[in-house]
RNA sequence: GGCUGAGUGGCAGAGUGGUUAUGCAGCGGCCUGCAAAGCCGUGUACACCGGUUCGAUUCCGGUCUCAGCCUCCA
């Protein structure tokens, strides 16, 4: 029985989906600009990993994660570039597929674009409008009036009165309420626009992933997720302009993921302290970024730092070497490991316990391996590899991992094996100066080698 | 000021009203020509002060500290 914290309700509730035959899940993406920063990585690998946990859980599942392709950012940077938005907007949403990639995160289902979705979001401006909701200001901007939906603030957990009191940008003069927000934006001259009834602009952000939402998912649907930073006021808009608009609940489970920080700071694109995901690449392969991620959860602050890479980098290593040589196509499933990852799983995506239980898992392969227990270590291993791709690890092959990395090795591998031959040579003849030259040697190039059982094996340090 | 959330052993990070998290690092041992890998053993951890309780790191109250939202943000 999954159980899931909702941010709406402040507590864990039982996940009961709407339809069990269409679990809907909706995940705010990415404003495409720029190139994405660990804090983009942990929600694309947070919500991968919800996705995969739902799937196996046996319920179909519908997940959309959208693009934001159209908003002041982007046209501001476009400028800046000398270059038309879309041109922008498709290279770094090309780059973010190949981070997404990089990190095992799952494509999802649908990726709608705020472009293409203009039609619709029209419409629910026009249907907010005609309900009282919405007004046209003198600027020609359209707005939201917070005044007229009395739920606003329950997510966040804030007051409206708190609110305006708390209020600290300089007040839009055409808005009727400090607290309401735009739904269209009237085009200033050279600015992309799209014609609608109230002139030619452009949406606001929040009403976009309203509309992308309902388009793809219906008024009412199970998840919705994003950072923790969009709880509000995004999400707390999100509700309102569409529980307006539908006169429906719009989602049951809100979740929010905690951020990447950098010296116990928010890691952020106006903090200018963010590292994005090519950078780290540099140093770090995708697969120990994705590591470093899920062994915290999801909820909790992650603090970025290279001894936290390094811990995960050994860590797949050390569960990348139980897997070594071991064919895991044809064992069975270990019931007692699935039914221990799956309850932690279930208890609001505990995916630290989960790896967790990767490793117990690679201790006990590796004790079978030793006593020579071949249906043991077949099944573990089945196991292993398949409660990792659960969390969308551990599917390189292992000699292939170990042997790999993210930047080029000094040496090559034909100049390795050889060494290794002549090292063996060196070695039957019992001349272990020449032995341990060879291997300081190849030590100094980052290659490890390991005897046993008569052959020598390497792998990078 | 309002609202959230957090403080766990050298580091990272789960969890629990009484019994081993897990990983990395360290130490001792097994194995090894020596290593590496692996295995075994090993750490008087739960911010502070009260309270409830036979018993609290875990529940309650207070204190301190930190982070986040209230402006674009994953």
């Amino acid at each position: 029985m999954l159980s899931i914290y909702n941010s709406l309700t402040r507590q864990k509730e039982v996940f009961t989906p709407i339809d069990p035959q269409n679990v809907r899940m909706y995940v705010c993406g990415m404003t495409v600009y720029d190139y994405c920063h660990l804090g983009h990585a942990r929600v694309l690998v947070v919500f991968d990993a919800v996705y995969r946990h739902l799937k196996a859980l046996g319920y179909p599942v519908t997940y959309v994660r959208n693009v934001t392709d159209i908003d002041d950012k982007i046209i501001q940077r476009a400028n800046e570039n000398g270059e038309e938005f879309r041109t922008l907007t498709q290279r770094f949403t090309h780059h973010m597929h190949e981070d997404c990639e990089a990190l095992g995160v799952l494509p999802p289902d649908v990726e709608p674009l705020a472009t293409e979705t203009i039609a619709p979001i029209i419409e629910m401006i026009e249907s907010l409008e005609k309900s009282g909701h919405a007004y046209k200001a003198d600027n020609n901007d359209v707005y939201f009036s917070v005044e007229a939906y009395s739920p606003y603030g329950a997510l966040s957990g804030n007051d409206l009165n708190e609110l305006r009191a708390g209020e600290r940008v300089a007040v839009d003069e055409f808005k009727r309420d400090p607290l309401d927000f735009v739904l269209w934006k009237a085009a200033k001259p050279g600015e992309p626009k799209w014609p609608s009834p109230w002139g030619d602009g452009r949406p606001g952000w929040h009403i976009e992933c309203s509309a992308m939402s309902t388009q793809h998912l219906g008024n009412h649907f199970d998840i919705h997720g994003g950072g923790k930073d969009l709880q509000f006021p995004h999400h707390e808009c999100e509700i309102a302009q569409s529980e307006a608009a539908t006169g429906e609940k719009f989602v049951n489970y809100w979740m929010h993921n905690g951020f990447v920080r950098v010296d116990e700071e928010k890691m952020s694109k106006s903090l200018g302290n963010f590292f994005t995901i090519r950078d780290i690449m540099k140093e770090y392969r995708g697969e120990e970024i994705r590591l470093f991620m899920l062994s915290s959860h999801y909820r909790s602050p992650l603090n970025y730092s290279t001894a936290q890479l390094d811990n995960a980098r050994n860590g797949l290593n050390r569960l990348y070497t139980a897997l070594r040589d071991l064919d895991t196509s044809t064992g069975n499933i270990n019931e007692g490991y699935r039914e221990r990852f799956d309850n932690v799983m279930n208890d609001d995506f505990n995916t630290a316990e989960a790896t967790a239980v990767l490793f117990e898992l690679a201790r006990e392969l590796n004790l079978s391996r030793e006593s020579g227990e071949i249906t043991r270590v077949d099944e573990l291993a089945s196991t292993l590899r398949n409660l990792g791709e659960r969390l969308g690890l551990l599917q390189d092959d292992p000699e292939e991992w170990l042997r790999g990395g993210s930047t080029a090795l000094s040496i090559s591998e034909e100049m390795i094996e050889q060494m290794i031959n002549e090292r063996t040579v060196a070695r039957s003849n019992k001349d272990w100066a020449e032995s341990d030259r060879i291997r300081d040697e190849l030590k100094a190039h980052g290659v490890v080698l390991e005897d046993k059982a008569g052959a020598t094996t390497w792998r990078r340090e």
